[in-house]
This record gives C-alpha cells, structure tokens and sequence, in this order.
RNA sequence: GGGCCUGUAGCUCAGUUGGUUAGAGCACACGCCUGAUAAGCGUGAGGUCGGCAGUUCGAGUCUGCCUGGGCCCA
C-alpha cells in the first residue's frame, strides 16, 4: 500500500513533539528538519479546577453544609420578598414518620424540590413547609410490639404513657426522614417543618372538627363498619386489605310461619360463610326479579359416610336457578318442583327459635337489590349489624332498631342466648387472629335444633386489617360520621351539600396529568358518608362532650375555645388527662358524656392546610399546587378536598400534580422479600444524590417508572455528559472578561446558530417547567449538549480556541457564545443538578453567593435566527458525507486523522451548496483544507473530477446530491495547530495564523 | 371480580389531523485522535412498535378481543 501523498511516517514522529519526551533530540541521526522550539507552551487549552470525575459522595455533603450556613432557602425567600416577587405555594403532603425512607419517597421529594427551585428560577418566592404524619394505628402497633416486647400487656400501660412513647416513636422517624430529605437537596422550611402531633396542629385539627360539629354536618350513626376484634378497633377502608381465607359454609332452614300454603310448611333456605351471624339475623332478603318456589325431597344419595340433615318429605324454597347446587351440597339425590313461590310478606322463624325463647321473633323476608342467584340460594341471611347491604335494606323496610350482638373483643354479649362470652376471634395468644368457637357454636346449635340442611368450607377473599393481617368483622357500634348529603347553611356551604362542594371544588382544579380529575370525581360522587372516628389512642380526640338526654353533642363555644387552648398548650393528651370540669365550665357535669374516640388520621391529613397555610407570614391559602402519588386520589388530595370544603366551601388547592409508583427494572412493584428494592441511601452513598435526581428528571413522572442498575448506569452517562460539557466550557473561559465580547452583528454564522439554539431552548425551558414537564428540560438540553456543543461547537472550535491569537474575532466570539451558554446551562439545569450546577458556578464566579439565588437569564429575541437555523440542517447533511467518505479511506488506512484530508466536496444541490457561503469548509469540516462546489457550474472543480465522477466518488443514498473524495492534504504539517498546508515551511514548522500567533505570544511576554 | 392507567431498539424517551424505508441520546461493536484523556470525534449494528383480528388504498397511530404490568376499589 502506498502511503498517500505528503504522508511521512518519520515527519510523522516528529510532528509530535508532546509524546517524543523520551528521546533526545540527538539519537534520531537523520536529515529531516526539526522544528526550532516546542509551540505547546503558546497553545491555549482550556484549564480548569473543575475534575472530570465528580466525587458526588463527598461533594454533595459539603456543598449541603455551605447551603445550610447561609440559609439558602431563607435567603433566596428573601431576596425574592425584597423584590416583590409573587407567591406561589407548595404545599407538602405528609410521609408517615414510621420509617427509613424509600425510592418512592425520595422521588416524590426530588419533585417537589424540581418545582421549588424551578419557581425560585423563575423568579417566585416560594412557600414550602415540609411535613410528618404522625397519628395513627401502624405507630400504635409498633409501641404494642415494643410493649409485648417487654413482657407487659397494653392494659397495664397508661393512655398517657402510651401516647408518650408513641409521640417519641414517630418524633425519631420524623429527624430520620428529616436528615434523608435534605441529604437529596431538597431545600423548604426544614426549622419550621409541621407535624400533626405537634401541640399547635393538634389543636388546630381539633378546632377545625369542631367547625364540622357547629355546622351540623357531624351525626353519630349505628352501622356496621369494618371492625378489627385483634386491634378493638373500626377500620377505613383504606385500612382493609383482601386476602384468600377459609371459612365454614352453611346452608340453614328458616321454617315459614307466614304465607302461602305451600310456603306455610317449608322453610326457605340460606346460605352464609358467617354463621356466627346467625344469633344477629332477624331478616332474609330476596330479589323480586329471582323466581322461587317450593321443592320437596324425595330421595337421599346413596353410599354416604354420614347421616345427611336433609331426609326424604322435607320442603324447601330456594330460587329455581340454584336448586340443583342447593340439593347437591344437601346430598339430595332426587327431588320435585311443587310450586312457585311469592316471597312478598313471607314470614319465617329464626333457626334457633326452638332452642331459646331469645330467638322468638318473625323473621320477614324483605325485597333488595344486592340479592343475586350467582351464587347460594338466592336468599341472603340478613343481619342488620353485621353488614352494610343488611343494614340498609333493614333500614329501609322501616326498621330503626340494630341489634347489637358482639362487643370490641368480638365476643357476643351476655344478653346474647345460648353463646353469651364465645369468640369470633381468638385475639390473644399465639392463636390471636384465628377463628375462634363462635362459627363451630352456632353450628352445633342449628343442628341441635335441626335447622342445618348442609354444611361445608369455602376459600375466598376475605378483608383482613392491614397491619395485624387478621380477618376483620362486621360489626355494628356506634360511630361517628360528617355527611355527605345533607344541605348545610353555612355561609361557606351556603346550602350545598358536602358533596355537592367538593365535587365543584373538583371542576375547579387544574390536575397534571388531566386523567386524575375523573378519577378523584368518581370517587367522590360515590363514596360514603366520612366515617372520623376511632377507638384507639393516639390521634387527635373528637373533643366534645354529648348530651346524654337528647343525644345531641354540646355546641358552646367557649368550651370549644377552652377545650382548643388546653390542647395548644399540653397536647392532645388534655383532653384524656384534665377534668371535665376544666372544658365545661357551668356546664353540668352529669349531664355530658365525654367523647374519648380519636380522629380518623384521614382528619389529621385533611387538615394541614388549616394549620399551615394559615397564620403564618409569606404564605397564602389555598396553595398554588399539591403533589403526591396517584394513590392520595383517595387519600389526602380526597381528605383534604372533603375538609376544607366542609370548612371553608373550596379545594386548599388551585391544582393537583400526580406521580406514579417505581417499579423495579422490569416494570415489576418492588419488595423486600423479592430482594429488587433499590435503597435511596445506598445509590446516594455510591453515586450521589444527584443521580437519582437526573433519574427522577428523565423519566415521565406521571406514569409508573423503573429503577435498577442499568438505569442507574444510563443516568450516570448522561450527568458525565453534562458534567464534561461544563467542564470544557470552565477550561475555555478560565481568562474570559466581558470586556473581549464580541456583538451579534460580527459574530460568525457558527455562533450565531448557538445562540439560536439557546433562544430556542430558553423557550422551551421556561415552557417546560412552567407546566411541570421536567423531562422537556433535561432531554432537549442534554441533545442540545451532545449535538451541538460536543460534537459541532466545540469541536469545531477546538483549533480557534487553542491557536488563534487572543484577539482573534473568532476566538472571542466563540469565547462569548460560551460565556452565554454557561450563563443559561447553569440557570436551567440548576432545580434538576443543583448540586454539580452550584459547583460549576463557583468554579466560575468563586465570590458568588450561591448559583441558587438566580433567576432565569433573559434571552434577547434577536438571537433568534431561523437562517442559519436550516443552514446549519444542510451543513451537517453534507458534513456526513464528507466523514463519511473519511472513514472508507481510514478503514483502507490511507487516513487517519480528518486533518490530513483535503477532501473535494461536489454538492450539485444548489440550496445545500449556498448554505456554505460565508463558511470555512475545511474548518465546518475540521479537515485540513476543503475544496467545494459544484462541477456543472465550476469549471476548476470540473477539471478536477476524473470523467464519471459521480460513480466514483463516496455518496450515501440518504444525501444523493454530495459527492466527497478524499485527498491528501498537501504540505507539511504545522507543529502547532496541525493543520497540513503547502505554507508551514522549515524551519518553523508553522502556518501563516500560527506564525503570527506565536509572536503575539512573545511578545505579550516580551 | 370492577374502574382507571400502561406496554415503540439493552436503557430513557420522540413519533403531528392515519401517509415515503419508525427516529434521538446513551449503552454496544469497530475505527480515529492523543491538546476535553477514566475525555473528545466518527462509522456501524440493533425494533414483527406486547399479541391477534378488524376498519382503510394505507395502521406505531383508529376499533374490538387477548396478554404482561401498575394504581384504586370490592
């Protein structure tokens, strides 16, 4: 192979001087010329302090500290006040203090820190109080575990002390979660952070419930809730979860005693997995739309291992639908249809009624809705205390009288006959949670008294308490609910119903993404009435006192006043520990029943707005925006939807801003014994808080999102691609002074296209995060960083800024497009990077007080420039044609480096050829020289094409209209820029521009 | 079981009102440079757009069903 014209291999050697270190200028014995001096001292690389390797582990915790001594939030808050700036309010929703915190709570903090700094950028004075949840049965649990722990049982520890330990419990997750919030760089006002079980919101909550009790909107209903007999507790439905459970089945006879003749003499028949309800039935429900009708048995099934219940002559009524199921489970093995039967004004008698005059009493058959003949008999035992369907067609047939059967343990009543004291659950002991010998009980009973047709065992899904995982029950106690369907005459109200106003405050939202509106709308138009009371110990009291005569509570407000200042100034636990006399003042002690139930957590959440967006100095109500999982649709964005509506008639929030949850690496929930968590603190400890900061800027937040190593790993990418864009910029401008800026009208059409680009981001920038969309900040900045500053500015300027003199109008104005480009880069990717962007700001600017005190640079619209715009489409378009071809020869190894190319370029393509004029090629091109044009039109050019150029010449099929050859560049190589042109002579070794570079180097240091 | 959402290269994301051969960055492979060097530049490979069926001259885009995943609820 020969090596292409001008290429020695031994000028080669000498080209680079830099690397000849070892060899002393005497051992290479032979004639070639060598260049007088070394030029590397007169070369101008970039310089800088800045490491390309960030050490984020230890950086962070330092740049943490210089923002902690000069109160950076506070700061920049003030400075914003001192400007006039707007408000504008975030307000935090509560983490529960139980706990180290976890990627999802590290994402949604990262956000929130997203939207402070980026109002901050954009030049608001922004409110943000973090704060804890702190009330509630999970804290409860875990002080019952540390109790048991100890050997002593929960009765022997008193409220106070219980409600102590509870409040130091969470006082230690709150400074836990505390120290992790701030290690990711979330600024807000830490000092004054808010807790629920503070003394202030602990009054604050209890006097916003008392608004609910003055306005009317608050009732003490009797209805079955969920009820937990492990924890003595009612349970919200976000309380309950489902699991699969085994339960007894049973198909029981209730012998009519009213009804037709036919009917008179049967029994109808139902089908229960509870039959611990059975002592609690005193209906049976039937749909008017199922047909029914008597059956009588004719024949038992053979080769049974037991006496069957069911016996030859026996009639029953079950809906035609399910007879063959019913007569299976029965063991019967033939049997005939007599006649339908009409259940309307059906009476039957309770199974037991045999057994205990307890049970004499009609049991009607009563028509509802919820009967289905999917499953069972078609009739439904009906227990009006033991669930909710059974409530409310008991209610609605005229019925005001619930039985109560079963007390807090979930053990029946001593009035209850024949099963006064047993058990539903076991809640104690190794047993606690199993079922107990209420179920086998009553089984016993019903064949004694011979109402049992069948009996059998079913798995299903059962809800289970959340916390102890034990099997949950119905039960009814007496409870305390706000309404959602009742006008009330408040001035805030003004006739509406609860519902009625939330469901307005709803239409009045703005929701990021949109899909969340429907989803908080169905919710609540659906939902039933607030259920805020709890038989635990640790939460805010239903402080108020019920008049025992009318049932009334007792609305007085100045006992309302002194029931709030007592709590101000003692806590919750004034309330359990003062005397009544205390609060009631005139007020006859014997008349009142003090309520000791606590506030639904739910309450709590609901009303942080009240005690932190009120009564405090640069804030406002409601906020500007609330931010949390999708998951508080039913949650806080509901609870404090219904609070604040019921108190003040609107939302606390003017928008809603939703993330979805983090998955592992393969779209799957993350949990422990999957071992696929990933660990805030240890990516924080290996990489640095910044990467899951970028991590949380890529992604699209508001679906559900991935985290694993190869995330990770991407991420890490993308900030050394960021890092290594400011880095070089820091070396470039080390000695830059506004004083060499270069104006618009003489800059170079390269530059004039960066500022372009920063014209075009800067809006898309400010777009972006005044909607939230952080991902269309980082992404187009980061292309914008890769495209083109890496890989065309810089690139491209590289030999400006190392060779050409200082004075250069080149070099400074690409010095003073940097110069703007540093300005912005730093501002916006400050809310994402704050950390690398504050570092590179003071390598910069070392006396600066902090990067973070910016605001958004203003971008003058005459950058813009859609000219070089779609000039610079074309220049790129042709540039890979040229490297293109580059790469042919390189893999032919006829070249190496672009710079010793001295490629023609035919562009027959009359727009793509002007889009050159004014350029430098070879300098677009970076190669050492560059003939270009068009053959047809050049004569110069044609002569140089051999005939039938066009199928020789390098071409790609996606730009037909360039065609490169690659040529040697001719001439020696100059040793300081490296360019090869037929100028650079011995003995100097340099081209013209370097010649006259290096005397004014001299001579500067003459 | 019900409601809502979601599935485009290994990863993160673009893909206009349906309209050429589905794009970008990173990662990967190969090469160049050795004056951004644990960096920089270039070239290349990589996708049945979750699957099936339909509407249409034409579907990643519209419709239906199925399937994987998620949240909420029962």
């Amino acid at each position: 192979m020969t090596p292409p014209d001008g290429f020695d291999p031994a000028r080669a050697g000498f080209s680079r001087p830099s690397r000849s270190r070892a060899r002393p200028e005497s051992s290479m014995a032979d004639d070639a010329p060598t260049p007088t001096r070394d030029y590397r001292e007169t070369v101008f690389l970039p310089e800088t302090p800045f490491p390309m390797r960030a050490g984020l582990p230890q950086k962070e915790p330092q740049i943490l500290a210089k923002w902690d001594e000069q109160n950076l939030y506070h700061a920049i808050r003030a400075d914003r006040q001192r400007a006039g700036a707007p408000l504008f309010v975030l307000h935090d929703g509560p983490p529960y203090a139980n706990g180290a915190i976890h990627i999802g709570h590290a994402l949604q903090k990262t956000l929130k820190d997203f939207v402070v700094r980026s109002r901050f950028l954009l030049g608001y004075d922004v409110d943000f109080v973090p704060g804890w949840d702190c009330h509630g049965l999970p804290i409860e649990w875990k002080i019952e575990e540390e109790l048991r722990g100890q050997g002593r049982r929960k009765d022997e520890v008193s409220k106070a002390e219980f409600r102590t330990r509870c409040r130091e419990y969470a006082a230690h997750w709150i400074d836990v979660q505390c120290q992790g919030f701030k290690r990711l760089g979330v600024i807000g006002d830490w000092e004054n952070r808010y807790a629920t079980m503070d003394f202030a919101s602990e009054a604050a909550i209890v006097a916003e419930f008392h608004k609910f009790v003055a306005s009317g909107q608050l009732y003490r209903g009797s209805k079955p809730v969920m009820w937990s007999p492990v924890e003595r507790t009612a349970l919200a439905d976000a309380e309950v979860e489902y699991h699969d459970h085994v339960s007894p089945t049973v198909w029981v006879k209730f012998p009519v005693t009213e009804g037709s003749d036919a009917a008179r003499g049967a029994s109808v028949v139902i089908w229960t997995t509870t039959p611990w309800t059975i002592p609690a039935n005193r209906a049976i429900s039937y749909n008017e739309a199922i047909a029914y009708s008597v059956y009588v048995v004719e024949q038992i099934q053979g080769g049974l291992e037991f006496e069957p219940w069911a016996a030859p002559g026996d009639r029953l009524i079950v809906a035609d639908k399910l007879v063959a199921d019913v007569m299976d489970a029965a063991k019967v093995a033939k049997y005939r249809r007599v006649e339908p039967v009409d259940c309307q004004g059906m009476v039957c008698e309770h199974p037991l009624a045999n057994l205990d005059p307890h049970y004499q009493f009609g049991v009607p058959l009563l028509a509802g809705d919820h009967v289905t003949d999917d499953a069972g008999t078609g009739f439904v035992h009906t227990a009006p205390g033991h669930g909710a369907d059974d409530y409310m067609v008991w209610i609605a047939h005229g019925h005001r009288e619930i039985p109560e059967t079963v007390d807090p343990d979930g053990a029946y009543y001593p009035h209850v006959a024949l099963f006064a004291g047993l058990k539903v659950l076991e809640t104690e002991g190794k047993k606690a949670g199993k079922f107990g010998p209420a179920n086998p009980a009553v089984i016993e009973k019903l064949i004694e008294a011979g109402r049992l047709l069948a009996r059998g065992r079913l798995e299903h899904s059962y809800p289970h308490s959340w916390r102890s995982k034990a099997p949950v029950i119905f039960r009814n106690t007496p409870q305390w609910f706000i309404r959602m369907d009742e006008p009330v005459e408040t001035k805030e109200l003004g006739g509406r119903t609860l519902r009625e106003a939330a469901l307005e405050a709803i239409e009045a939202t703005a929701f990021y993404p949109a899909q969340g509106k429907n989803r908080i709308r169905s919710m609540v138009e659906s939902r039933p009435d607030w259920l805020i009371s709890r038989q635990r110990a640790w939460g805010a009291p239903l402080a108020m006192f019920v008049d025992k005569e009318t049932n009334q509570p007792l609305h007085d407000p100045e006992v309302d006043a002194r029931i709030v200042e007592a709590i101000k100034a003692e806590g919750a636990d004034a309330w359990f520990n003062r005397p009544v006399t205390d609060f009631l003042g005139p007020h006859d002690p014997e008349r009142y029943e003090k309520v000791e139930d606590i506030l639904d957590v739910w309450f709590d959440s609901g009303s942080t707005h009240a005690f932190t967006l009120e009564n405090r100095a640069h804030t406002k109500w409601p906020a500007d925006l609330y931010l949390e999982g999708s998951d508080q649709h039913r949650g806080w964005f509901q609870s404090s939807l219904l609070e604040s509506s019921g108190t003040r008639g609107r939302a606390p929030y003017d928008a809603i801003l939703t993330h979805g949850f983090t998955m592992d690496e393969n779209g799957e929930k993350m949990s422990k014994s999957k071992g696929n968590t990933v660990d805030p603190e240890v990516v924080i400890r290996e990489s640095g808080a910044e990467i899951i900061r970028i991590w949380a800027a890529m992604i699209d937040y508001a679906d559900d999102s991935r985290i694993g190593k190869t995330i990770l790993q991407t991420t890490s990418d993308a900030y050394r691609k960021l890092r290594n864009t400011i880095r070089y910029m820091l070396g470039a401008l080390a000695d830059f002074s506004p004083d060499e800026a270069v104006e618009l009208d003489q800059m170079p059409p390269l530059e004039r296209f960066i500022l372009h680009r920063l014209w075009e981001l800067d809006g898309q920038v400010r777009a972006a995060y005044e909607s939230y969309v952080f991902q269309d900040v980082i992404r187009p900045v980061l292309d914008f960083c890769q495209e083109d500053l890496s890989a065309l500015f810089f690139d491209i300027r590289k030999d400006s800024l190392y060779c050409d003199r200082p004075d250069h109008l080149t070099r400074r104005a690409a010095r003073t497009v940097m110069h703007e480009t540093f300005e912005r880069l730093t501002a916006w990717l400050s809310p994402l990077m704050p950390f690398t962007m504050e570092e590179a700001w003071l390598t910069r600017f070392p006396q600066a007080h902090s990067n973070c005190l910016r605001t958004l640079p203003q971008t003058p619209g005459e950058w813009r420039n859609d000219y070089e715009s779609s000039r610079w489409a074309k220049v790129k378009a042709v540039t890979t044609v040229v490297t293109g071809e580059l790469e042919i020869k390189r893999q032919a190894k006829e070249v190496g480096a672009a710079l010793e190319s001295n490629p023609l370029v035919q562009i027959l393509d009359r727009d793509s050829l002007e889009a050159f004029e004014g350029l430098n090629p070879a300098e677009v091109f970076r190669t050492s020289d560059c003939e270009l044009g068009n053959p047809d039109w050049d004569d110069h050019l044609a002569a140089q094409a051999p005939a039938g150029y066009l199928s020789k010449q390098f071409n790609r099929p996606d730009v037909g209209h360039v065609y490169v050859t690659h040529r040697a560049a001719s001439g020696e190589k100059c040793e300081r820029c490296r360019r090869r042109l037929p100028e650079v002579t011995a003995p100097k070794f340099l081209c013209v521009r370097c010649d006259d570079a290096v005397a004014a180097w001299d001579a500067a240091r003459a």
